[in-house]
Parts: C-alpha cells; structure tokens; sequence
DNA sequence: GTCTATACTGAGATAGAC
DNA sequence: GTCTATCTCAGTATAGAC
C-alpha cells in the first residue's frame, strides 16, 4: 500500500487521543491499521517519533490560528498594550476549536503537555508563537520582569493541561463538565493570575513551616 | 529478612524520586534492596500499589503540616476571612520544607500531580485536609461559585505541579532556579488567579475562532 | 525504497515448590 | 514468607523479499 504511512498516522492519533499514549501499544496501532509493526519503524524510527508526528501534524494550524487571533487583538488595539485577557483569548480559543472538533485530541494534548513531551516535541513549532506571545505579554505587564513572566507562562501551561485533560475532581461532585466552560473560567483564572503584582524576592527567607518528620 | 518490606519501601521512595515512576523497573528496585522479585508483588501487589505505599507514607506529615499552618493562619485572623495568600501559604510552606529536606521527592510528587496519580493514590489523604482548606478559601473568596473555585484549585494543582517539577522553560535561558523563589512566584501567581472575577458565562458564545484545518 | 517475518531484550505479573 | 521458573506483552532491531 502506498499509504501506509497515513495509515499508521491517522491510526495513531486516533488511538493515542482515545486512550493516551502508554496505554496504547505499536501492536495495537498495526492490528487496526491493517500494517506490519516494522512499517512503524521503517518510516518513524520510534514510538515517541510517531508521536512527534501525530502532534506536529495538529499543532501547525492550531498555533497559525494563535498568532491570527493575535494579529487581529493588536490591530484592534492600534497600537496600545493589548488587554491580557485579549492576549489569552487569542492563545486559548484555537484550541476550544480543535478540541470542538476531536475532544480527544485535546486530551492527548492537554496529557503531553503535562508530562513535559511538549516542549521537546513541539519546542520548533511552539517557538514563533511563543515568540509573539511572549513580548505582548510583556507589553501588557510592565510590572513584571521577564523572569516572572517566563514563569508565569510556565505555570499557566500547567493549569492548561488541567483544563485540556482534566476530568476527575476529588472534592467536587457532579459538576458540569463542557470544554468551553472550563476555558472560560481559566481565561478568567490566568487573567488575574497574570495580572499579580511580582513576588517579592524578601518574603522567600521570611517564613519557614516545618514538618515535622 | 523480617524487614523486606521496608527495604523494599525505601529502595523505591529513593529510585522513584531520583528518576521518575516509568524510568524505574522493579527489577531495578529489586536489585538495589537486595531482594526478590516476587516479594514485591507478595507485599505490595502491583508496582503502582508500592507508588501508592511510597507516596502515602510521605504525604501524611506533609498534610498534618498544611493544616497546623491553617490554624495558626485562621487564629491570627480572629474570627475574619484569612487572606488568600496566606491560605497558599499554609498549603505550600509545607511542601517547600520537606522538598528542601528531599529535593527528588518533591519532583516526584511535582510529576505524580501532573500526571493524575495523586488524585487516585492519595484521595483519602487529602480529602480531610481539602475539606478544611476549601472553605476557608471559599469564606475568602465570597465572590466565587463553589464550582468556579473547584475549578481554580484544580487549575492551581497544575501549577503548583510545574513549580515541584518544572526544569526546562524552553523560551528562557539561564534562569536561576531555587525552589523557594518558584514557590514564592507561585504564591504571588495564584494569588492574583484566586481573587480574578468570575468568569462570564456569557462571553462562551460570544467569541469562535475557527482554525482552517 | 517499502514492507514482511522473525527474533531479541526487558517489563510486570503469577503459580507453585519450599 | 520467600524464591524459582515461567508467562504475556511491550518496544526495538535486523535480514531479506519485492
């Protein structure tokens, strides 16, 4: 077959967004794909290279969105700081609308990017959209240094993931669980987030709580 | 050896904390303790049961620490809301003080959040200290649902999981990287994300970005 | 260049002897 | 309680057919 290789893509996407990535064996890619577990090899090197490319194949469009939206926000703006939460609107619905479209993909990603396989597999593909996020983010924010703001950035990704894969709340019960929600609520969440004034760098030797072993 | 067990606990807390859960094999484990292989099983089950018997035995203090600091918070307010901030305090000091005794063990309680573990191993274990910190975090926060602040604690678990095991932030270089100044930051962060208004229902519809496939 | 068949190593788990 | 032997299943590597 001359499309083995999409064969082996799609297959993978979809069992990987449906069961996550441990969970799902190369044999059970093969078995459905109707292809020989060598082809796998032949054509992505590994498993973890299949994912790269399951990923990558998704996220091009999703970040070209990104930067649109961000496009749009400054224009809007004309030439003033670009509201934060604009900023986050515009990095967060795109991937609202993907995952509209394949929940589970959203899933997969909200999962990789909490086990930190984002970064090394997507970090070429991330890196221009960061690259205007980033600085728009630090417009709108004068009050913090580019430190505070790169871990900010770092610990939104975190509360991303939740929002991306999230399912179980321990100490909630039957909450109502739509996607757009939960993105509007960690719009909302992130906004405020960003907006907090800096850490001060005294309180750090201030206070030591200890546990008593 | 009547002390199997322990040995074999202490073996996997080590392994575990220095490489991650995936990366360690039993039989990894089980060379280091000097036992054998079946005894796991024997004792513990599964591997991820023996996880579960690590992690439990650790994050008892850790939680008894979180809820002195509550009352000590709660005490010096007399009777008025205690402030967010130091509400996080209470729940974070703590963890900054064992990680500072066992640096490895916080990366993997950082990685055991993120990836969902926690919430299943140790759901007993939190749940009584979950029920003291959720409302006094909700008498402080009058201005949020009980579902909008369900949501934010657990955005904030993400966080708080970036900030235990966070290495690489793939758009800075050379940041300094002292666990107290992340814990710090992240205070500051979280702080600001709690006191954000609620999030509009109504802005869900408003805005539709598509992506082009 | 593509793909198949097969083998290799290491993982977690288990049955049963002692 | 402990240990040997073995099972199934994983990801990976390679030789060779087309």
């Amino acid at each position: 077959m001359i499309d083995t290789k999409q064969r082996i893509l799609d297959t993978a996407e979809r069992l990987f967004a449906e069961r996550g990535y441990d969970a799902v064996s190369l044999r059970h890619i093969i078995a459905e794909a109707g292809v020989n577990l060598a082809a796998v090899h032949y054509h992505f090197g590994s498993k973890e290279d299949l994912l790269g490319e399951v990923v990558l194949r998704k996220i091009g469009p999703v970040n070209e969105a990104r930067l649109a939206a961000l496009d749009q926000a400054e224009k809007e703006a004309a030439g003033a700081p670009v509201p934060v939460e604009r900023i986050l609107r515009a990095f967060l619905m795109p991937t609202l609308s993907v995952a509209r479209r394949s929940p589970d993909f959203a899933k997969l990603m909200g999962r990789l990017v909490s086990e930190g396989h984002i970064e090394r597999l997507a970090a070429q593909r991330f890196r221009p959209m960061l690259e205007r996020f980033v600085p728009a983010l630090a417009r709108s924010l004068p009050a913090l240094t580019r430190e505070e703001l790169g871990w900010r950035i770092y610990f939104m990704f975190g509360a991303v993931s939740r929002a991306l894969c999230g399912e179980s709340q321990i100490w909630l019960t039957g909450a109502v669980d739509d996607l757009g929600d939960r993105i509007q609520r960690l719009i909302a969440f992130l906004s405020g987030a960003f907006a907090a004034p800096p850490a001060r760098q005294a309180a750090l030797e201030a206070e030591q709580v200890e546990v008593t072993k």
